[in-house]
DNA sequence: TTGTAGGCGTTATCAA
DNA sequence: TTGATAACGCCTACAA
């Protein structure tokens, strides 16, 4: 029955304990190689039965200058991220990589007030930064010298980056969408603008601010409508300032309450789309014949939806794995830009 | 312009460079009363300028005997926990009180095979478990010396504890449904089984192995049974390994192609609620008029439902938060135990 | 208010 | 194959 109330034990307490030195122990756990499989087992031995559980992590990144854990960077409140598919898959890809390289995942939210100072004192050997918004970029706290750095779904000068082909993506989708000549479009928008107000945006601020994917995405859809001599005004963009369901209806029942009805929707997430065929089948619009809804993302969930969305899929999961594996350096330091793919549901067929 | 490729700066360089002793850098990152607000400015200042950006984090948390991160064991592979909606809500919790503290959350998954170790291992102040599944309970790595440990959803010897009154929330719910008199009654659970597949279960198993709240939900729902006059055996209960949706899909269709369809679908979670739905309605049945399905959780995403969905109502972020506040001392350890609310929806009114 | 110095628990470089 | 020893960068008595 070990002491518990005694402080931790220390490499240099188990090295007396067992007649050895320290390094002796030291290798048992961090170079089998440097001593005979007999001597490192019988070392382990002891030290489980004697309660120590390993060299103490803080001293062994001090004197390694490395910790094993990459800061995880997200773009926004942590409730919102974690709520998003979208993020989550990519989450998930990023913690295959890492268990696998036996490192772990802090996560930050860039939408704290002292970033900088936050992620500098942290104990990461570097970060991910996930879709920082442009603001951000402006104040750039994203140089940490010595610390790796990853920009995803964003660019960050000088950092290895993964992104996804959003204008190409938005403008296959748009010009599939536009095969049907509807009448009227609209766009529900994510994060086009600085605000955190579901609202229509002015034809002066088009393209101004806005998140880097938004942005592309924008231009996806304005290079279709060129191609199909369509001309959408700004008054005909809405801005959601924050992928969730809530302020996805709001905008999906502004847009849908004008007097010009539209008759296609083009939203820059399955998210929205799915907000938007909720509040069209409410107000008694069927689609996909009264109203053609399109998404991005290609997220699971939609799936199992009714009708089933037609979308971009982007492969969230992929994007995680890159990321973890340019930061880990497993894959060549570059831009990498993912393939998107036009999945053809019933809703805009 | 500062030369990028220079090691690091340390808090003696910084030192030497201005003047005055460590002791003064230290005292102006950590303890502002210990010097004048003049000297203080004027030094955060320079250290800026010079591209120093505060103490090491490994020395310092050597020396100090802590990390400011705290680990959160999740009981799933992250991807099921990451996109599970009950679980990002606590994580929410979790991190709006951290956030305040100047904490950090680590997350690692119990499914990882070398868990003990990984904990040990991993720099953190001690750890928030989440559910974790019993047979990991018996392995017991939950104990870790000095770690201060908070168990969320499950009870640890010797650690205080967060989790909602299961037992009596699945009692009032099934209570509620069972007044319309349902012919057939059959339970969707989650995690009832060691298995990752979609059964039944048997009679002899059931309340064997089981998620500490599995049982205490189904021992609710049994207790409603025996008030009401029903008996509901092992082959109307299934077991469902994951709260995702295309396991949730699988259990329902089964249970509602029985011969003797039920009538009443008692679902451990809202997400499969969701999904029995989905599925009922894709069979041509009404809800509520063919079927009456009640969840559990109050995920906000089932407002938007159509039919909504009569559930029990937990507060999960105020878990996190409970859950944040007794790890940090900020609340007394103890077991506490939140109040759970019947909401009542269309789909079982 | 400021400076000095010892030690936090490791790992890595030697030499034995 | 093993053992001694010097960093790693910081915090905090304690002394000035």
């Amino acid at each position: 029955m070990t002491d518990k109330l005694m402080r931790r034990l220390t490499l240099k307490d188990v090295a007396k304990r067992l007649n050895v030195s320290t390094a002796t122990i030291s290798n048992a756990f961090n170079r089998p190689d440097q001593l005979s499989a007999e001597l490192r087992n019988s070392i382990l031995q002891e030290c489980e039965s004697i309660g120590y559980f390993g060299p103490n992590a803080a001293a062994r990144s001090l004197r390694t200058g490395r910790t094993g854990i990459v800061g995880v960077v997200l773009s926004d409140k942590l409730s919102f991220s974690l709520s998003d598919t979208v993020a989550s898959q990519f989450l998930q890809g990023i913690s295959e990589v890492l268990d696998e390289a036996e490192y772990n995942m802090l996560l930050l939210s860039s939408h704290e007030d002292d970033l900088q100072n936050r992620m500098q004192a942290s104990m990461v050997d570097g970060f991910i930064v996930y879709g920082h918004r442009p603001q951000q970029y402006t104040n750039a706290p994203w140089s940490m010298p010595n610390k790796q750095t990853i920009a995803v779904d964003s660019f960050i000068t000088g950092c290895a980056s993964v992104n996804v082909e959003n204008y190409q993506g938005a403008k296959t989708i748009a010009n599939h969408a536009l095969r049907h000549k509807p009448e009227h479009v609209a766009i529900l928008g994510l994060c086009l603008l600085d605000t955190d107000r579901v609202c229509r945006i002015r034809e002066d601020e088009l393209f101004d601010y806005a998140a880097a994917i938004s942005v592309q995405r924008l231009h996806g859809y304005f290079a279709a409508f060129e191609e199909n001599g369509y001309k959408v005004n700004a008054e005909n963009i809405w801005n959601i300032p924050n992928n969730v369901y809530k302020l996805a209806h709001q905008a999906a029942r502004e847009a849908l309450q004008m007097s010009d009805r539209p008759t296609l929707l083009l939203c820059m997430s399955d998210l929205i789309a799915i907000a938007a065929i909720q509040v069209a089948q409410k107000m008694g619009l069927r689609v996909p014949e009264d109203l053609h809804v399109v998404g991005f993302d290609g997220i699971p969930d939609s799936v199992n939806l009714h009708p089933t969305l037609t979308t971009i899929h982007q492969q969230n999961v992929a994007k995680g794995r890159i990321a973890a594996e340019l930061f880990l350096g497993q894959r060549e330091a570059k831009e990498e830009i993912l393939k998107t793919e036009l999945v053809i549901g019933e809703s805009c067929p």
